[in-house]
DNA sequence: TGTGTTTATCAAAGCGCTTTGAATAAATCA
DNA sequence: TGATTTATTCAAAGCGCTTTGATAAACACA
């Protein structure tokens, strides 16, 4: 069943049709109502490849989910953002096309979506300090969002981050006013912009405590389970080790608690945890009193904003480069306590 | 730069081009050469959307991620799946579509996908019990293949799954070999075809060695981190609680892990845990001695099965439904010890 | 030399829609 | 009443490819 057999049926032209089912005003009522009652009758569905052709648009975003080569990796985060952003371009009538491309060749790939024609916008995942997706994307004149920001890129693109600079202040902050000073972190990739911001943050609060910061307590890594377990356990091993450790994702995290517990420590207790959560559906740290003091915020929000700010720009709803910060909250768990030394002045009063 | 524009600069016809730039046969070397080296010149990239629509085929796989309302949980095994599968369509020109669509309208996503004309194939993830999707697809005449299978669903139809019976009457075996007889199951939700299948491996083992199994002890439920440390704490409570548990999924195990920390006792000694582990990228259970005993498979080449086998069926490379059973290995690690009364009887020697 | 085959190329139709520009019928105005 | 809008509808062109069927040139064979 297709446009024409559908004009024959009704003893109609494919132009009225057309226009009857996509709501354009130079049809008259009474037609409209008959056509959409025999286009459902007969479950007529336009055909996607034709009128993406016609109209010249492809009506499909774009989600390139570069894998790490080497590790294997891929982002944990990755299959929540995209349910949100899933939802809004259901809402909006876009499809979502996925490309799995090694680390390697992603820019390639972006090139060819382009030049084909596949998708109208791409949402750009993962942001390096000088990344350039952004300069490629602006080059091809193709509409894009990026999740995070890129320091070192000067002109103006559009994003939606979070506030990871304060994040990891306040997080680092926090654990100083427990009585804390000696506060590793556990970051991700150096070159991840998100890892830049969140150490700025994280020394902000030091220098702000009249803390140097102390090169040997800060890490970075891709965020598995394994690599926080790997250098809680190295850090444990330091002549001064450290009483608190802010991290970059629940995931290390919980490789953090698994060193602790095997060396006969308990978190919270023996060592304070500030996590950054991304609020994985999977791993829900929330509660009265949640596993993990965190400073929270929701993945799957920003692929919401992130997917309306693209379809606004692409539709032209909205001009010029959509900039939005999102803030975290802090939440206080179980997993932060105070320092030793303030504890031992708490039980002598 | 379209076809013709690049036919008009050549001085020959668009057919001629096309057939070059496509591999035919009909088209001289030298032509095809030249026809080849000014299309890289002007870098020219078929448009994806007239060749959709000319040829018919969308060169496109479907994925729908349907999300719980209620939990607005998603797969945490998707992300590992789609980069697998993903590794596949890039190698044979595939697209992939994800369409994230609330678990109660996702018939309707089906059916959409396949009288648009979006995709050629589809991928169907996490079946039931009795699945209803299978019908649709058959009745949509739209080739598919399911991650998984659906018990009570008797026609034929494609699948590649890894062997839950097996894979868990192996966990609960290994775990009676350690002198264990109070033995819980966490596994997923009842309606999921891949816990009645794994139910039905953990009764038989307990079977084989002479035990009834306990409804008390088996436990069903959406698998995140919480459900396990729930669950566990609720076991602990029990007259007489279990010494050891088979778990479905790493991500539940270390919410039984934090459960078991939280009551002073420690995995591997005062319980017992062998998990299944969908081997995620970014939860590595790996090493010489890793965290968790568990029952492993990778879901990343689960990912890479299917795909090939739709583009077999697809391309009419493959004849008949293609059924794949991937089993699992077992690989000891920290999370089981004997039983504690096996242990006993080590210490008195 | 003429006939049949193979090779290389092309013009044009077609994929199933949207959209332009024209045509007709109905309604409004002077 | 005729002229002018306005409301509906239509035929046909176009989106940028692939593919069919035709044609011309080159080659082979007797």
């Amino acid at each position: 069943m297709n446009l024409k057999d559908l004009s024959n049926i009704l003893g109609l032209s494919q132009t009225t049709v057309s226009r009857a089912l996509n709501g354009y005003p130079e049809v008259s009522e009474a037609t409209r109502l008959k056509v959409q009652e025999v286009a459902r009758a007969h479950n007529y569905s336009p055909n996607a490849r034709a009128k993406r052709l016609a109209t010249g648009r492809s009506m499909t975003i774009g989600h390139i989910l570069p894998v790490s080569k080497k590790h294997e990796m891929v982002n944990p985060v990755f299959a929540d953002f995209i349910a949100g952003a899933g939802e809004v371009y259901s809402e909006n009538g876009y499809d979502l096309l996925l490309s799995v491309v090694d680390d390697e060749n992603e820019a390639e790939s972006y090139r060819s979506l382009a030049m084909r024609g596949a998708v109208d916008g791409i949402v750009v995942h993962g942001p390096k300090v000088d990344d350039a997706r952004i300069a490629l994307l602006q080059d091809l004149d193709m509409p894009f969002v990026v999740h995070g920001r890129s320091s070192h890129v000067k002109s103006d693109y559009s994003w939606v981050d979070v506030n990871n600079r304060r994040a990891f202040e306040r997080a680092t902050g926090f654990l100083m006013d427990l009585g804390h000073n000696r506060i590793a972190m556990l970051n991700g990739l150096a070159d991840m912009d998100f890892a830049v911001r969140r150490t700025i943050g994280y020394e902000a609060a030091l220098k702000a405590g009249n803390i140097v910061p102390d090169p040997e307590l800060m890490c970075f890594g891709e965020m598995t389970e394994n690599y926080g377990f790997e250098v809680c356990r190295k850090l444990l091993e330091l002549p001064d080790p450290p009483t608190a450790m802010v991290v970059s994702s629940i995931i290390p995290a919980i490789g953090v608690r698994r060193a602790l517990g095997g060396a006969g420590l308990k978190i919270g207790r023996d060592m304070s945890v500030v996590s950054h959560d991304d609020d994985l559906s999977y791993f829900r740290n929330t509660g009265d009193f949640p596993a993990f003091t965190a400073v929270r915020s929701s993945v799957r929000e920003a692929g919401r904003r992130v997917a309306s700010a693209l379809i606004n720009m692409i539709t032209g709803r909205e001009e010029g480069p959509h900039q939005e910060m999102l803030e975290v909250e802090l939440t206080v768990g179980q997993s932060t306590g105070p320092a030793p030394a303030m504890r031992r002045a708490m039980q002598q009063r």
